[in-house]
DNA sequence: AGTTAGCACTCTCAAACCTTGAGTGCCAAG
DNA sequence: CTTGGCACTCAAGGTTTGAGAGTGCTAACT
């Protein structure tokens, strides 16, 4: 009983001050939702709630907040997510549906994250790491110069040049590329260093600079690389807060900056299909601690190849950014499977 | 004699502002610069000077702030670019010199422009429009998909994927791609949609629906693809003036993210190898009436390839950032020449 | 002529002060 | 356990005041 209404006040203090941005009262929540029950009383509920660490007053006569917890326990226990109209949903699939390259994709969808969500939009290309070579290929640029070419199932196409102290033999190279076909296609790119590590040895002394060379520079690809493209958006919400809330977004913009930042922040989206929710302090980087992170990852059903989401202060619409970053990332699994 | 004098007096008062960023009265100006004249002459050549449109008065009783025009003067006739001391010639040749492939000297150079400046750097790519295929190359993908690689002597690589009606033929493919090797090596991008005109009578007419697919992709990489690639940094220095100074950096914001807007920015570079300013109304865009854009081109003595610079506030050291610009732009340019 | 000192005037900024109102916590009664 | 009543606290906004900076003007000086 008592539990029970205690939580109900706590979902109705978040959704006012979500909705509002100011501290919420016993009064204004008794008049805007029905409790059933007089001020005084949300009142002492309000006292318990603070004792438990969920909402916290700004100052002696104001009313209160929530706190990192409080968002917390409403994003897992009092909020569902909430489907998006037809109308949205109708909106997604033309703006993405015209996408022509894999570019062009990741282009629409931070736009269209930030878009919907009016917040900071964060996509990362596929990974590499969890992506499978689909094909490799050799191109001569000059006597001494080797372009590799790596075509990747995600539709990523990677390439990179060698230097090699002895000529080019086309018939060594034809040769090369045939057994390194044979050794990384549709192998998953994280596997591919155990699987080089000893294949000079099918090939005689003489070849092998090339060789090592070659697989010098895949292994580099494989490895560098990794650190994955990202691409932002929406950045101008950000003044919106500046203006309207008094914090500071010069740290947000810094941390957004920096795609080691960005990589951990995609990066420890929990591993499963469902949406994933940092909020407030629970992100690792001081300059996030007033922000709360929205993720969720794309690709196949069981094999996700990357991850999206948006990036907003902790008072953000939770229910429907969860549900735009969900249905997006669907979207974008569907469009990328396609080709 | 007068002329001179008020001259030296708006200098002062651009130089000033710039440092302080506070308004700055007739007192402070005989303080602080060997004028051999008294304050109250001071105000009488300050008086002129705001006749004119070169100072303003943002009220009764404080100093004077230099407008857009005054900034304009100052950096056309009343500053020099100071060559960068030996140290930081040092530091960006080092800093430049590591960078692997064209990815890393882009996102090095806009770190680089940013943190020397810190303001926010803008970087083009090499622009297609203005390199030369170096080479074109063909990987079938399946047998109705055709994968064409264009190496462009920028260090660029642009590949696309032409679906195909009918199975691909080895032998015409090897022949489509002799012939158009010879109809675009080294010409410049622009030349190629009036290169490829009548390219397709020279195939037989079972050929042509092969070959058209791949012109069209050509020409289609060559025309689409031309919205070019612009990457940003340094937009968290834009957070400091919101703070200090009373202006909103959404407008600005919001430019930088408009692609388009960012083009017509860097393409709008006055074609000299000398370093361009753009203050405030100058430029074309409302988000940006209250910034400065510092522009240079890179590439080959006589022959750029793309433009870099950066978007401060009206009040930057113009000096000091005109000379960081040029001196980086050259150092991309060599770079680049050197692969 | 051009330059200077002197002076009255204007206007912003910051501090001090007051008032208002929202909201709380507690208590005693229902 | 709930509720109405009440005293209390504190931030926010408005007003007043004083100080300070800077100007424009005039009259005298070189």
């Amino acid at each position: 009983m008592l539990e029970e209404r205690r939580l109900a006040v706590l979902k109705a203090i978040v959704q006012d001050y979500v909705a509002t941005h100011e501290p919420v009262g016993s009064k204004g929540l008794v008049d805007r939702h029905q409790l059933g029950v007089s001020p005084a009383t949300i009142r002492n509920d309000m006292a318990a709630l603070e004792e438990e660490g969920y909402i916290t007053a700004p100052h002696t006569s104001a009313g209160r907040v929530p706190t990192d917890q409080g968002y917390r326990l409403f994003v897992d226990q009092l909020s569902q997510i909430k489907p998006l109209s037809p109308a949205e949903r109708k909106g997604i699939d033309r703006f993405l549906g015209e996408a022509a390259d894999l570019d062009d994709v990741m282009g629409r969808t931070v736009r269209l994250l930030a878009q919907l969500t009016k917040q900071v939009a964060v996509v990362q290309y596929p990974s590499l790491a969890r992506s499978h070579v689909r094909r490799i290929e050799f191109i001569p640029v000059t006597d001494h110069k080797l372009m590799i070419i790596l075509i990747v199932d995600s539709g990523r196409v990677e390439q990179r040049i060698v230097d090699c102290a002895l000529p080019l033999q086309e018939d060594l190279l034809a040769e090369l590329r045939a057994r390194l076909s044979v050794a990384v296609s549709d192998q998953p790119f994280s596997s591919i260093p155990a699987r080089l590590e000893n294949f000079d040895q099918e090939f005689p002394a003489d070849a092998r600079p090339l060789v090592h060379a070659v697989i010098a520079s895949i292994l580099e690809t494989v490895t560098e690389k990794l650190d994955e493209r990202i691409v932002l958006g929406g950045t101008s919400h950000l003044a919106h807060y500046n203006q309207v809330f008094a914090m500071s977004i010069q740290p947000v913009l810094e941390a957004l900056e920096e795609q080691v930042v960005l990589l951990k922040l995609l990066g420890e989206t929990a591993d499963s299909q469902k949406v994933s929710v940092r909020i407030g302090h629970e992100n690792e980087f001081a300059g996030l601690s007033s922000t709360s992170v929205v993720t969720s990852q794309y690709g196949k059903e069981n094999a996700p190849v990357a991850s999206l989401g948006v990036v907003g202060p902790t008072h953000i619409d939770y229910a429907g950014t969860m549900s735009t970053v969900q249905a997006v990332a669907q979207y974008v699994s569907r469009i990328l499977s396609e080709n």
